[in-house]
DNA sequence: GCCAACGTTGGC
DNA sequence: GCCAACGTTGGC
């Protein structure tokens, strides 16, 4: 099983919102990057979900429940969605203050590369955002 | 609101 | 193929 980090701002869709629907088509990737790393997804691997600009923080976890499909939202290019559904919440979300502060976790690409918006994560990178999610 | 860090576009 | 100009993302 893989690991993964998705961005999304919660004011255009959150956390709360994936919940609600109880499944959610990854759609408006537009970065070549961000794309091959969805389309590197495997059903069932695990998606830890960021909340970037309001929040700042990991708050949820979430699973793969369909791979790579054309992106019905994009006018033109070659970009592909994933579906996701909620696995659970996070008892508490790891921010990224946190995470810039654990030197073990440093060096995620969250804090490297803030930008990209589909980023794999360590397996042992996840393992430690597990835990101190669970503190 | 500002700006750093990227990514993209287009002129040459 | 280079690079300046521009656009976007996201942290602060």
């Amino acid at each position: 099983m893989n690991y993964w980090l998705v961005k999304s701002e919660p004011d255009v869709f959150s956390w709360e919102q994936l919940v609600k629907d109880g499944r959610a088509m990854w759609d408006g990737v537009r970065n070549y990057q961000a794309r091959n790393n969805l389309r590197a997804m495997k059903r069932g691997d695990a998606v830890l979900v960021y909340h970037s600009n309001i929040g700042k923080e990991i708050v949820g976890i979430a699973r793969v429940e369909k791979t790579f499909y054309p992106d019905p939202t994009a006018k033109e290019g070659d970009w592909s969605v994933v579906d996701l559904v909620p696995v659970q919440g996070l008892k508490n979300p790891v921010t990224l203050e946190t995470i810039k502060k654990t030197g073990s976790l440093k060096n995620m690409l969250l804090v490297r590369h803030s930008r990209l918006s589909v980023m794999p994560v360590q397996p042992a990178e996840y393992k430690i955002l597990l835990s101190l999610s669970q503190q």
